[in-house]
DNA sequence: CCATATTTCGTACAGTGTACGAATGCGTAC
DNA sequence: GTACGCATTCGTACACTGTACGAAATATGG
């Protein structure tokens, strides 16, 4: 028995709006995955049918370079007047909490060739810091390239990780090794026995070491030729 | 009019077999991209029905390992005896040119937990290399664990470029930049006026820069101290 | 020949994105 | 009021996905 009155058939749930349908977009994949992010259980979500989305958003696609765009839009800024060293790192640390966090939109990348409006503030904002620093344009590039290629390499392999938490390494780390036949893989082997399964393993500790070494490696770029071109070393032999 | 003998009705296509089915899916992938890649589709270019290739996979995941694996055996192994970083930057170069012709596998990365057997004897080689140039344990963790995130970012943002080749960035980077309004963004706008859109420019010679320094860097990290554990420098202030 | 195992594949089902067009509600002008 | 026009909701349908189930065809061994 439907009720007739029109005030009580606009039930009293918040009205759509392309805003609400990307942020539960991005709720519901992380909460369950981006493989149970369809159409129809973002609508059960919402409350809705289906066929209402397209109202707000013009196909899949575009609620993906949507969430996408969003998790962008959680990294850290380096200030802009700030020096670029601690401004870097403090973006790089900030940029693989929220790429941990969203570990879905590691995959999402490769796909997604239309960036959204925090992406590009994003890329802007560090582009800027590395150039008020006195990095020189070509110098700005590499470093540019180079800083997020390990950011996004790190994060994809965190997020192909078998385990998550430093607590469950074992569980999944020793059945694997198990398999091995005898002689095989005798360096992974080593690896795992005197490394990953030490206690207090965690390989997102490694992060540091890389972020650090090349920081370094880009401090000495810039004061040798003040961010002139040239790679950072020309080995005799 | 079936024929009715049992020699003509088995055609002459070559038997069906796990490494065919494989094979024939990482050129569908390659061909038409990962998108294409169907059970149905791959039926077709196997000229089987669709339900027979279940008798060689277990369901479609096990392709995509297995495709993934068959990458990763494309990559060339360091050579056991040779120095480290000759044989690291080697691997290096040959593993970003893989996938940048399979560029459908990064993305695939995310989800694979399980390695294949190709992607282990590449891990177990690599870290073999490292530790024989006598890197500690510990420091083998850290130059891999950096060295692969590099190589995975770097490949993610190639797939992830809208243009392809040298030839048609112009195209696709123009209009972009023309849609941002008056103020926006000033240093894509530079990086794109002053370098992106220069004559010659390919984001590939980028990934020569990085690799150089993370060696570097690695180089001095380990004579340094015989690769032991600390990071590779301790900023004053 | 038959019996058994291996391999092929036809049918069916639940789930996907979404095109199309019909309903419904809402704001404004008469 | 009432009628129009627009924004919004959504029901139905279609082509396509992975794959469960079981039947058919073929190969193998006695």
């Amino acid at each position: 028995m439907p009720e007739k009155s029109s005030r009580s058939s606009r039930r009293e749930r918040t009205p759509l709006s392309r805003e609400r349908v990307l942020r539960c977009a991005l709720a519901v994949a992380d909460r369950e995955g981006i493989g149970a992010l369809t159409i129809r259980s973002l609508a059960r979500a919402l409350e809705t049918k289906p066929m209402s989305l397209y109202h707000y958003v013009a196909n899949k696609d575009e609620i993906l370079d949507g969430i996408v765009d969003l998790v962008f839009s959680e990294i850290d800024l380096p200030s802009a007047g700030g020096d670029w060293r601690p401004g870097m790192h403090r973006r790089a640390q900030s940029a693989r909490r929220v790429l941990r966090c969203h570990s879905w939109a590691i995959g999402l990348l490769e796909s997604r060739t239309t960036p959204g409006p925090a992406t590009l503030q994003h890329h802007d904002a560090t582009l800027g810091t590395l150039r008020a620093a006195g990095f020189s344009v070509q110098m700005t590039a590499h470093a540019y390239a180079l800083l997020d290629s390990y950011i996004y390499g790190f994060a994809l392999q965190e997020a192909a990780l078998p385990f998550k938490g430093p607590g469950t390494v074992a569980e999944v780390t020793e059945p694997i090794v198990q398999l091995f036949s005898a002689g095989d893989y005798p360096h992974l082997r080593e690896m795992a026995s005197e490394h990953v399964l030490q206690p207090g393993y965690d390989f997102g500790n490694e992060f540091e070491f890389g972020l650090d070494l090349i920081l370094d490696g880009l401090a000495a770029s810039i004061s040798d030729r003040g961010g002139a071109l040239p790679p950072p070393a020309s080995r005799p032999g």
